[in-house]
RNA sequence: GGGGGCGUAGCGAAGCUGGUUUAUCGCGCCGGCCUGUCAAGCCGGAGAUCGCGGGUUCAAGCCCCGUCGCUCCCGCCA
């Protein structure tokens, strides 16, 4: 029989030879007699007889006739391919990307990336939901916010599209009711954390005919956990590399709603308690990254939990198409796993007046958005929707240290190569 | 933008309060030995202007200042 790949590790005992060889499949063991002319990493045919063998690494072994080498790899390689990853620095790692890949725990990571891109999917066709690819090229920013990448186009400027958000509530009104989409979004923020990117892969969804954003909440909760198990039967091997867990989907069904307002009082408490009855913890006024910890921690120990979803956000600190829910809140919400937020979402304003009384109490003027204001004005239907951000889920389930590990080709302040 | 930490060979690290001429270790690399390895083992070798610039000192990888890079925390961030 023939086997193909890279060689993973020479082991060269004078008489004989081992080669580990390396494809997508794992890893398996080639005995050579004598020595052999291999480098590591070089691509390689073996020709032999496979032979079950107790001393053999996986107890089955190819006994080589021939090898040859198909494409022959120089022997200064960057770092270690075949050592453990956790050792090497990121900026390595991501500046040597085609070969880092190659490390098995490193490419795992995208083995479950795809696993959840591809039931994040499925699921919402499964539920009705049609998959839509919208422009990331927009023509004003007015939308307010963060910041935007500019683009020359022809004798104009142009902006890289910062969420799908306007298209996804078009195609809504359009008649299509439910729809989802994965693509990038561009964030021109200076921010240089473990958490952010500068280009994200964001997994999106908009639908018709709810009433607020609990509706949203328990569809998250069953789309996560669908995620997750599909993760737990499918990725068992890059869960087990990295030593992680997904939650079962019992307790994600129990993860806990929790107002904004409370979520700050209930994480000043878990910051007492962290702190073994010390000082008072002061009450933040946001949630912040520490909140988001804190939250997490109580939703852990008081429900079992790593998800928990915050609700009721103060209207002026979401953006103006937020549905209110009375004079200062919204229905809105964000989920936070681990610690960290991977999705924010809520209701919107679906009602044309609605929509020209609120824009001046954020600074907008309608003739500024007409396209996006004209979507409202002939009807369009009760809706909402969220996104979450791929890599960031990517991250907590496998308990990566930075997002960046996460992305193929990361973009952020500094990089923008590989 | 503010603050902390770190920059020593291709990679990852050690180097005690400044003091021994050849700056140490593992992986990788080069040469040699070895017929059952499992991160193979053993012997030998190459490879470092100790990020860069300046300063203090009889003496600086180690202390000080500046600078660049990386990293973490905060801020910013639908």
């Amino acid at each position: 029989m023939e086997l193909k790949g890279w060689v993973h590790r020479i082991r060269e005992l004078g008489g004989v030879s081992f080669v580990m060889l390396r494809d997508r499949s794992g890893v398996g063991q080639v005995v050579v007699e004598g020595k052999v002319d291999l480098t590591l990493e070089s691509v390689v045919s073996v020709i032999g007889t496979p032979a079950a063998n107790a001393k053999a690494a996986g107890g089955v072994e190819l006994r080589a006739n021939s090898i040859e080498v198909l494409s022959r790899a120089e022997s200064d390689l960057p770092f270690p391919v075949n050592g453990d990853p956790t050792k090497i620095g990121l900026d390595v790692i991501l500046d040597n990307r085609a070969l880092s890949l190659r490390n098995p725990k490193l490419r795992s990571i995208f083995a479950v990336q795809a696993t959840i891109i591809d039931v994040f999917s499925s699921w919402l066709r499964a539920h009705d939901f049609t998959e839509m690819k919208t422009s990331k090229l927009i023509g004003s920013g007015t939308e307010g916010g963060t910041g935007l990448f500019e683009v020359d186009y022809f004798d104009t400027t142009v902006y890289l599209a910062q969420s799908p958000q306007f298209y996804k509530q078009t195609m809504v009104a359009s008649g299509m009711e439910r729809v989802f989409e994965v693509a990038p979004a561009y964030r021109a923020e200076k921010h240089d954390t473990p958490r952010h990117l500068n280009e994200y892969v964001s997994m999106d969804l908009e639908m018709a005919w709810i009433d607020s954003e609990r509706d949203l909440i328990e569809l998250e909760k069953e789309l996560l956990a669908s995620i997750f198990d599909a993760v737990a039967s499918r990725n068992a091997e890059a869960l087990s590399l990295w030593g992680a867990t997904v939650p079962d989907a019992e307790s994600v069904a129990r993860s806990p709603i929790v107002p904004h307002d409370d979520a700050l009082s209930l994480a000043a408490e878990e910051a007492v308690r962290a702190a073994a009855g010390g000082q008072a913890a002061k009450k933040a006024y946001e949630i912040n990254p520490e909140v988001e910890r804190l939250i997490c921690a109580w939703s852990a120990r008081e429900h079992g939990s790593d998800l928990v979803f915050i609700n009721e956000f103060p209207r002026r600190h979401r953006p103006f198409y937020t549905y209110p829910l009375d004079a200062t809140r919204s229905m809105s919400f964000d989920a936070i796993f681990r610690g960290l937020e991977i999705t924010t979402g809520g209701r919107r304003h679906n009602v044309y007046g609605e929509l020209l009384e609120v824009l001046p109490k954020f600074g907008l003027k309608a003739e500024d958005l007409t396209d996006y204001l004209n979507v409202f004005k002939y009807g369009c239907p009760p809706h909402g929707g969220f996104a979450i951000g791929c890599e960031r889920l990517t991250q907590k389930i496998l308990g990566l240290t930075n997002v960046k590990e996460a992305s193929l080709f990361p973009r952020d302040r500094k990089r923008v190569r590989p």
